[in-house]
DNA sequence: GGCGGCTATTTGTCCGTACTATTTTTATTG
DNA sequence: CAATAAAAATAGTACGGACAAATAGCCGCC
């Protein structure tokens, strides 16, 4: 018996070669194809999945499923080892805890987080600092949701990173990780420990980490002095076996 | 209104965790976790799907589904698709270009893109629009080498991404792209192109694109006003292997 | 014990329906 | 004409049922 979900992506691709659905338009919708193709939606569902999967379309509730590529794109990974750190100072820094306060997020922190305003968190703020040296390299604000005010005891002794403290201590999974790189000002009160001059731009890097059910356990914020750091990734090209499907 | 199947994967897993199930052993049938749970067999497997993303379990069909890991293994992936676009204007911008030249790369520009000086490019300026208005939203250079000065014919009206011309045109294949993110501002000249006022900070995207040979056969560098930009990446914690639909 | 065949099990696939939350479009109002 | 409200459209989720195909274990048999 022939799988159809299959048969029915390669029928779409073809129509988007074929410029029925040129790059850029939009698709039908689900049902729209579940009618013209004679499957039922969730085969529909599933030839777009691998569709999407493939790179060449991308999807948004409620809002349709775009065109993106007539063909299957190569695919660049960048794998990110958790012990290996998410920035560039892997052991060559140690952290420095300044404060440590429980806050209420406000208005202008939950806009640039994108975190529902209100809520009470365990803000942490810390510097980073050359072994051989006072000097503070960067400025780091972490958030705990207050609920987590267990881990307030074991975060100054803590070598790790916090969300592998996260998930030893409150049970739980981080599963993605959402990043936002801006280029600002340094705040005053930051560039007082960092030892800049006014007015200097740094890197602003926020994270937020997610559990499984996109709940945010974590977030954080630092601030890179453009004069000292950037921000270095590589991607290598896949195999292009891990595509078969 | 909670999602289900994220809440039966993580049961699941604390499940794992328990030694209800462990490493080595088989999970229950599919209808069986259905029942026990109490949910459909559509949202088991959605929540197994996610577990085999994660590289918690194996599945085999018609053999049973079994337990390899019982936590997440801490590695994060950022997959990239190179024509879904490497920044986030998927097909909602236009490019236009602005100027088209031999040059000699200088120190300065040699140092910045961490190049050897003195070496000869085709340099290409351009801007990038949106497709209702004439306002430039971002400024790019692209440096290729002298030697593939065939291209530049073709440049103007090749509608896709540069290295894609490239590998098509010399016949070669790009296998990593180095990219750096840095904090600058906006240089007078790109300013007046993109209406922004003096000043102004941006983000500076630098990327050198290289064969398996570690030949660099392409750069290009992106200012990105910090008023209407940021570089945003999603992590996903899963197995590199699994990427199929 | 070893072999072969039968059977229940199990995942993968497919269908149709229904509901939800949000976006997009349309109609309405000031 | 602009702002607002209502309506339609859409992807995501969830349910329950069904069939296919290949496995693994069981039985009897030699």
């Amino acid at each position: 018996m022939a799988l159809r979900y299959p048969l029915v992506a390669e029928k779409i691709i073809q129509s988007i070669r074929a410029g029925e659905y040129p790059i850029g338009s939009l698709l039908p919708s689900e049902p729209e194809l579940s009618r013209k193709l004679k499957v039922s939606r969730s085969t529909v569902r599933a030839a777009l999945a691998q569709l999407q999967s493939f790179g060449m379309i991308e999807r948004r509730p409620r809002a349709g499923t775009r065109v993106c590529a007539d063909a299957v794109p190569p695919v660049y990974v960048h794998t990110m080892s958790a012990s290996g750190d998410l920035l560039n100072f892997g052991g060559h820094t140690r952290r420095q805890i300044q404060n440590v306060e429980n806050i209420v997020m406000d208005e202008d922190l939950a806009a640039w987080l994108e975190l529902p305003a209100g809520r009470r968190w365990l803000h942490v703020g810390q510097t980073r600092h050359p072994y051989d040296s006072e000097a503070a390299l960067c400025w780091t604000d972490v958030y705990f949701p207050a609920q987590y005010a267990e881990l307030r005891p074991r975060i100054e002794s803590y070598p790790g990173l916090f969300y592998t403290l996260l998930e030893q201590t409150c049970d739980l999974t981080v599963s993605e990780i959402a990043q936002k790189i801006r280029a600002v000002d340094i705040p005053d009160f930051i560039a007082r420990h960092l030892g800049t001059p006014d007015q200097a731009r740094a890197l602003n890097i926020t994270r937020k980490y997610y559990t499984n059910t996109k709940t945010c356990v974590l977030a954080s914020q630092t601030y890179l002095p453009s004069d000292r750091f950037d921000y270095s990734i590589v991607f290598s090209r896949q195999s292009p076996s891990a595509h078969g499907g």
